[in-house]
DNA sequence: GGGTGGAACGTAAACGTTTTCATCGAAGCT
DNA sequence: AGCTTCGATGAAAACGTTTACGTTCCACCC
């Protein structure tokens, strides 16, 4: 009695449950009357329909499941944010599950998705072709992001690390100039750091090919941004332009040069990538590559609900990448710096 | 066929379903011999329990509910990561819904939650006593956010916006021995604005009692305190320093300031409320009211968590509040613009 | 006026689990 | 040997819906 069921309406209006169930989701074979009866009924005695039970038997949940590694920092709360947007708009809900602490955990957390969503998006370094092969349910509609997985069986959306590199790089040595530009690199491991580090060295041999290309490797924290600045600057020959590989290293080498009495952009240019909100109020405003996070979570879900709509439509099997470009401000020094401009705050 | 069940692994392993259901759950009940045999068929079948039917009968999701207005910012963000993070502590998922389009939509959204979690947490400016008593069912454990609600119905869980302006203001006039103190307020329908206004009020009647205070009007956005910015030196008479009610709002006015050349902590001090990420790294770094946002969340899980384990424990009729503190950086001049320190990404 | 058709409504099956209860057999005891 | 006890197992109910299928009833047509 605690809670109300479809039977109390069923009881309390004089009809049968079918009736309930027909009135209240609008199917028709039902009297505008004893439509109306039902619905004043129902709403009396605040009977809200069970979630589980009915999609148990409809087999849809209206509900899309997110596997993220960590919900930390810009970027995923930006990817949620992009999922979340487009999902709401298409009347989906999101049960998130940010899984980082190893593939048990990852696993677990996908199958307990089983029967509580109608499709999944996943991010995650650990999801391996043989690890969603065995917790994956064989039916479920799901779309890979940033994955090095390729082929029929999932969709895959892609930021475009490679180009967004080249891009940066070509800015640098192109039209600001510069020949020595050093990479501070991500994590080995790490996929994206990898894509943009092969960007990098693309880039290095299409313009400056007679130039040396050089690398210290970072960890994607500020922290490490921080010593690869000292590093550089212990080694004696500082270059001429730094294109961190992601914003927060970018930042930390900033720090690290300001300290040491370094000026930014005149002696060396800093570039990060990202472009996290953070960006663009350091001084000097940094230099980057936009990745439009909120897009890809979008077009994640987008992807998903065209699976969703269409299950056996034949699926691009061509990976999508999510372009991205650079955002000159004015830590490259290709701009003399200007007023920074107020946006609205978003 | 596409999908396998229970059943499909009770008739391959030559036993009921009854005992698939125990020895995969490791009740009781199952020779360790046809556990084993079971447990080899289902991993074998691939098979995954089906997380709604599973609780319908169980009456348990091991799912929470959150209900936000939005995702946007680093609040939000920061606030799902602490809920997030106290609940995969716990072996519990997330359901989020942030429905911000008005009441009917967060009705809607609170609807469908019936039957698919646990417990909900919601956060949301429209959430007044009457629409949670007709969408919330009966029974369903909640605890409120920064909601202006109070009684025994629901646990509150607030941060301590009165408290933290007060200490601002305080360590302004006190501190820092300025008197004439402007406010940049935030929106008149905003809980966090009007509590945060009334602390600034009482510090002010407190400290320097006879000082006037002033009062602009902002929407917490960066725009509008760039407009603030403008305005008072537009007025010929700035104010020593400036108490902007959240962090974008000073940025904006940090911006405006230094365009205009107003040295920034030497002619006039400006302070912000929420420590946002950004805050530490704008120029010069900004002085603020620290809510540890991750706080929050963790606790609203902890509590809902608590409700959970023992559902007619009387809950403390006190809303707790989740205290601040204000963490000074070089904006407001008190102490010399030191060296930022690095700190090690989070 | 006796069919015919269709709309309104009820009955019951189904969804995939968990759990109570009954059954069965073996082991232990006198 | 006859009884009890207990552990392993299966049968079936239950959770709260939706929906296929009947049934009833009324209007309509010849």
């Amino acid at each position: 009695m605690t809670t109300v069921t479809i039977k109390d309406v069923a009881r309390e209006a004089g009809v049968s449950v079918a009736s309930v169930s027909r009135a209240l989701n609008g199917t028709g074979g039902v009297t505008a009357e004893t439509e109306k009866r039902i619905r004043d009924v129902a709403t009396r005695l605040r009977y809200i329909p069970h979630g589980a039970a009915r999609s148990l038997i409809t087999r849809r949940t209206h509900t899309i499941g997110a596997l993220l590694p960590d919900m930390y920092g810009e970027f995923f709360s930006e990817l949620i944010r992009g999922i979340d947007l487009a999902a709401r708009a298409r009347g989906l809900h999101l049960l998130v599950s940010s899984a980082h602490d190893g593939v048990e955990d990852a696993a677990a957390a996908l199958r307990t998705m089983r029967g509580r969503v109608d499709g999944m998006i996943i991010l995650s370094p650990r999801a391996d072709a043989s690890f969603l092969h065995t917790n994956l349910p064989e039916s479920l509609p799901t779309v890979l992001l940033n994955s090095p997985l390729r082929g029929p069986r999932y969709p895959v959306l892609n930021i475009d690390n490679h180009g967004g590199a080249y891009a940066m790089v070509r800015h640098l040595a192109v039209e600001c100039g510069y020949r020595d530009i050093a990479l501070v690199a991500g994590p080995h491991d790490n996929y994206d750091a990898q894509q943009r580090e092969e960007g990098y060295r693309a880039a290095m041999a299409a313009f400056v090919p007679d130039a040396a290309s050089r690398i210290v490797r970072g960890e994607f924290t500020e922290e490490s941004g921080y010593r690869a600045g000292c590093e550089m600057m212990a080694s004696g020959k500082l270059p001429r332009a730094v294109f961190a590989a992601n914003d927060m290293m970018a930042i930390g080498c900033l720090l690290a040069l300001r300290e040491a009495g370094v000026r930014v952009p005149e002696e060396v240019a800093v570039t990060g990538f990202d472009d996290i909100p953070i960006a663009r109020y350091v001084t000097p405003a940094l230099t980057t590559v936009q990745v439009r996070i909120v897009d890809l979570g979008r077009s994640a879900l987008e992807r998903l609900a065209a699976l969703l709509d269409a299950p056996d439509q034949a699926t691009p099997p061509e990976a999508d990448t999510l372009g991205c470009h650079v955002v000159v401000r004015d830590s490259c020094g290709a701009r003399s710096p200007g007023k920074t401009s107020t946006k609205k705050a978003r």
